[in-house]
DNA sequence: GTAGGGTTAG
């Protein structure tokens, strides 16, 4: 039936029953309601007729306005529903666990409202209805979402309470939640283990877990167990599985993943899709990337973002400028990622006034309220440009406080561009504010080594020992024949390390003649020269090119990432060695992609 | 009548 004609009758029914007609109108006339709150369209709508429909005295009816909520699944829905649920006079013989779930799962949807979950789930229990199986997925969902790991064991003890702790939707569910939780990879990694069996959702529970805490190795040896179990992963478990092996820049064993996905018969969908795009740009291939990404015949944003990103971290700003036109020509609006990978296209490849003008678009054109990571953005691309002045007004002038990020950019700045008293008095603060952020020490120290205030650069030393300060140890991976290597600094723990030590002095003595000058002023350490010289020497980067020079034929592609950006010394180094030994070596460093060939990198030293 | 795991930035 229409709309209009469910209203008609149901005006007529309820006048009919008002005349004073018998309880079967009345019935009847509630009956006729439900169908016209049902075939309502908005909220809006929908809150007028019932507005109508309770002034007329016809009974409330909490399962229509439950329904309501989870069809619209809008926050003010739910909210307007449960509200009347649990109004006084309302009739709690009504009350059952359906009704509770669907406001539950309504608000476990939500991404400002989860805590609510937890109302409507209490209000369940105190109403004397049981859970059902079907509760604690909803519930744990809430739990992930909100990731607190004292909650999560509460909504746990509850589920064993009640016996549903053995069905397989709601352990998996409790895995995920776990892994959700700060601390709570472990009891994940308990249960999953004390499971009687598993299937591929346990599995990429588990796997994906670990991916997000970026445990990716630990990801990697999670599925090669699901496939000693037999268990034929799917194309969810193969995207977690993808998102390690971009974390870990493992190329050969995202190019593994592709084929097994084509053996195996696992559905590309686009999300797979999406993860191989990602994986290839991030692993060093973006034009594999591009290639891909033209095949699709759907695409998302998520599509369009990846490859734009990608084609950012490679300096290949204007092309990525131009597939971002060409998102906007194919009807598909741009949101506030899009945006972060645009501009971070625009500031690695120096193109400036684009970058600010896609700025000024975005509030003007597409109405987004830009956040705290486009202001980074721009802070970057002013910086790289060498216009610190104008960053530092910009960031005078910005509506939101900048972060210690953004202020650790315009230190990095103000060093490389001689702004050397400013950039002390900003690091300084920074210290104040952050205590125990190793960087700040290393900005102000190495502001301190271009001053030549060497006392003071020791002092730095002295604080950050006395504060008992860890060091994140930079460390560099690199994979050969399906091994993953990984380097840290002075690392000796390989067997081959000897002959790694015989290479990078070879390397350093071969780029020295050449023209190469080490940057010593880079190492912290109090420490003289030639020391200093031998601590560069140490560097994980330097250990990983020697150790690809030892174990590839001439002119192979090296290909290495390290967990912190490069330092300085290590990529005029590397520029050197690409040149005197002839190979084209790929650093995936924290922020972007070097492709060093003949002596010159594609940052163009940007960076 | 209701259920589980996934992709983009910084």
């Amino acid at each position: 039936m229409q709309f209009q004609t469910i209203k008609t009758h149901v005006v007529r029914t309820v006048t009919e029953s008002i005349a004073g007609a018998g309880a079967g109108n009345k019935r009847a006339a509630e009956q006729s309601c439900l169908s016209l709150l049902e075939a309502c369209d908005s909220l809006t709508k929908f809150t007028q007729l019932h507005a109508r429909i309770l002034k007329l005295g016809l009974r409330n009816n909490p399962l229509v306005l439950t329904k309501f909520a989870a069809v619209s699944s809008e926050l003010d829905a739910v909210d307007y529903a449960s509200s009347f649920v649990f109004c006084p006079d309302a009739d709690s013989r009504l009350y059952d666990a359906f009704l509770f779930n669907t406001l539950i799962r309504g608000y476990a949807q939500t991404s400002s409202s989860k805590e609510k979950a937890f109302l409507v789930y209490s209000a369940m229990l105190r109403y004397g209805v049981l859970p059902n199986k079907f509760t604690y997925p909803f519930v744990l969902k809430a739990c992930a979402g909100l990731g607190s790991l004292s909650l999560g064991k509460t909504v746990h003890g509850s589920a064993v309470k009640f016996g549903f702790d053995d069905d397989v939707h709601v352990r998996n569910t409790m895995i995920h939640m776990y892994c959700c939780c700060g601390g709570g990879i472990g009891d994940a990694r308990t249960m999953f283990d004390e499971m009687p069996k598993w299937d591929s959702v346990s599995w990429s529970a588990m796997i994906g877990g670990y991916v997000r805490l970026r445990l990716s190795a630990d990801a990697v040896e999670v599925f090669r167990k699901m496939q000693i179990a037999r268990v034929r992963p799917d194309e969810i478990t193969m995207v977690s599985v993808l998102s390690a092996c971009t974390d870990l820049g493992a190329l050969e064993l995202g190019k593994w993943v592709e084929s097994y996905v084509e053996k195996e018969g696992i559905q590309r969908s686009v999300e797979l899709c999406n993860a191989l795009i990602d994986m290839f740009a991030k692993c060093g291939d973006v034009d594999k990337a591009l290639k891909l990404f033209r095949k699709m015949s759907e695409k998302t944003i998520v599509s369009w973002t990846s490859v734009i990103g990608g084609l950012a971290m490679h300096g290949r700003g204007s092309e990525a400028v131009s597939l971002f036109e060409e998102m906007i020509g194919n009807g598909i609006t741009p949101d506030n990622v899009a945006f972060i990978g645009l501009l971070s296209a625009c500031s690695h490849s120096g193109l400036v006034d684009k970058g600010k003008g896609y700025f000024s678009s975005m509030t003007k054109e597409y109405d987004i309220v830009p956040k705290i990571e486009h202001y980074g953005c721009m802070v970057d691309m002013l910086c790289r440009a060498g216009l610190v002045k104008e960053a530092m007004e910009f960031v005078q002038k910005m509506p939101i406080e900048p972060n210690s990020i953004i202020l650790r950019t315009l230190v990095s700045a103000c060093r490389a561009h001689g702004e050397l008293k400013l950039g002390e008095s900003i690091s300084r603060s920074l210290i104040s504010n952050e205590p125990m952020h190793e960087s700040n020490y290393v900005l102000l120290s190495n502001i301190y080594a271009k001053m030549s205030h060497w006392e003071k650069k020791t002092k730095i030393r002295e604080t950050m020992d006395k504060k008992g300060m860890k060091k994140i140890p930079g460390s560099t991976m690199i994979e050969l024949d399906n091994e993953i290597y990984e380097f840290v600094a002075g690392d000796k723990s390989h067997e081959q390390y000897k002959e790694i030590y015989e290479m990078v002095e070879e390397m350093g003595r071969e780029i020295k003649r050449a023209g190469y000058v080490p940057s010593t002023s880079e190492v912290l350490l109090d420490i003289d020269e030639e020391d200093k010289e031998d601590a560069l020497n140490r560097h994980s980067e330097k250990l990983a090119i020697a150790f690809a020079l030892l174990n590839t034929p001439p002119g192979t592609h090296i290909r290495i990432v390290k967990n912190l950006r490069v330092c300085s010394d290590c990529h005029s180094a590397t520029k050197f060695i690409s040149k005197i030994y002839r190979r084209e070596i790929v650093v995936r460093d924290r922020n972007r992609f070097h492709h060093f060939k003949d002596g010159l990198c594609s940052c163009k030293d940007f960076w």
